[in-house]
DNA sequence: TCAGGTACTAACCGAAAGGTAAGTGAGGAT
DNA sequence: ATCCTCACTTACCTTTCGGTTAGTACCTGA
């Protein structure tokens, strides 16, 4: 395996996939159990969720609690290292925010 | 087609793709021919790079100036909207530099 | 004469990503 | 008794992405 050229191709590879920037977005604001998660993002599967979830998980990004109960609970929130991300995909977050119909209007499908 | 979720969304449609992410650091510092992009960009084939460029080109990241000459020559540059694209991608860069030791050794492969 | 550089284009193929549908097992509500 | 919720797991299928190989048309230098 070819080591990462950048940082921002490092970077790529942990955000990368369909529902990752997504799950950052909506963790953003606390600790959110799965379900809570599954229904705040539009159109994911369980399977995708937490498919995603366990590779943001494996990176440090997200850290996952189990509370031992009945019904059981599971909590998703940031690490440190999740935060300092969503810190760094603030500014192009704002760009997208920025440039929205510009983009929506070259878009290709 | 559903629309964007959030500017994160419109920005990760943007810049997804294996390549263009390089692509756009590589034209950071100036405009370049198509070969010395091919040449730039280490393991990128022609039809990728093509293809990535066309893209890029369609969302107006990046503008294509054809020079009728013989032996032909074709210039890439960053747009106004490129340039600005690129700023925002800046910290995220930096996140990935800075966290590289980590990242490398968290990777799947 | 023939390889090499220029910037592509097209046909094909395999891998990876993503989506669908169903099943699990415990308990609580109806 | 049956359905519902919780958080998954599994098997299968389709779509997309990226890579390989080859070919185009033109001119230059050996």
């Amino acid at each position: 395996m070819i080591p990462y050229t950048c940082g921002l191709d490092a970077a790529a590879d942990v955000i990368g996939g369909k529902w990752k920037p997504r799950i950052l977005w909506a963790l953003h604001s606390g600790p959110m159990r799965f379900g809570e998660l599954r229904r705040a993002i539009a159109g994911v599967t369980e399977k995708m969720l937490i498919q995603q979830l366990r590779e943001l998980e494996s990176r440090d990004i997200v850290h996952r609690e189990v509370f031992h109960q009945v019904p059981p609970k599971v909590e998703y929130s940031l690490t440190d290292l999740g935060r300092s991300l969503n810190v760094a995909l603030a500014p192009l977050d704002a760009w997208g925010a920025d440039h929205l119909d510009e983009l929506e209007a070259s878009r290709a499908g």
